[in-house]
DNA sequence: TTGACATATCGAAAAAATTCGATATATAAT
DNA sequence: ATTATATATCGAATTTTTTCGATATGTCAA
């Protein structure tokens, strides 16, 4: 988790947006999970669609955005069928949070 | 103070570098406060031309960062005759440290 | 197996950030 | 006054980021 490339993924308002939502999935995206077979449940993710329609930018660049938050370290993604959902890592946003307390 | 701008102006080496050099200034610049009448003696502050000689960018640039980070709300500014001396804004860094606890 | 849908990737145009050297401004020293 | 020094600002070239539409890939349903 390099601290520059979690700096630069929050440096633009659309992924700020984005990340703030994700903590609170069922009050941003009232229909999340609806793909979602219950006995799965991916807790608190939301598919790439509901987060485009949202975000209101294109398909291509929500997705890349979503990489790039998840390379950074933000996001975790699981595929169930043709849906990828996405969720907060909250472990490294909690030690991305420490590390600037601490080092910055 | 702008989060964005704070991110913004955290992605990128040189500028994360020169905050925290400024955590310690008396480490990472022996000399510095070599100008400063003792009886004004800007504490912690460190003066444009000695943050670039250890940044090893041109004087512009670094004159640019500092004021973009400034600008951001991380940084402070004195001048004292021809020197320019900057220093972390403390109280700043800690809300921002909280935003990104609570908000983020 | 064909068609529809969700997401990822590609390639490119536009916008923004980086970075510099040159120059301007302000102060200090002679 | 002139000269030297420190910093700020300007203008421009280069690099990076943003953002899109088009296309590819993978999955589901009929």
């Amino acid at each position: 988790m390099e601290p520059i490339d979690v700096f630069k993924a929050l440096s633009n308002k659309t992924r700020l947006n984005i990340l703030e939502w994700l903590k609170e999935p069922e009050k941003h995206f009232p229909k999340q999970g609806a793909h979602l077979p219950k006995e799965v449940s991916y807790k608190g993710g939301v598919c790439v669609g509901d987060i485009q329609e949202k975000a209101e930018a294109s398909q291509s660049t929500i997705s890349h955005y979503l990489n790039m938050m998840q390379k950074a370290g933000l996001l975790e993604s699981v595929r169930y069928g043709q849906w990828t959902y996405y969720r907060r890592n909250e472990e490294a946003i909690r030690q991305f949070a420490e590390y600037l307390k601490t080092e910055i």
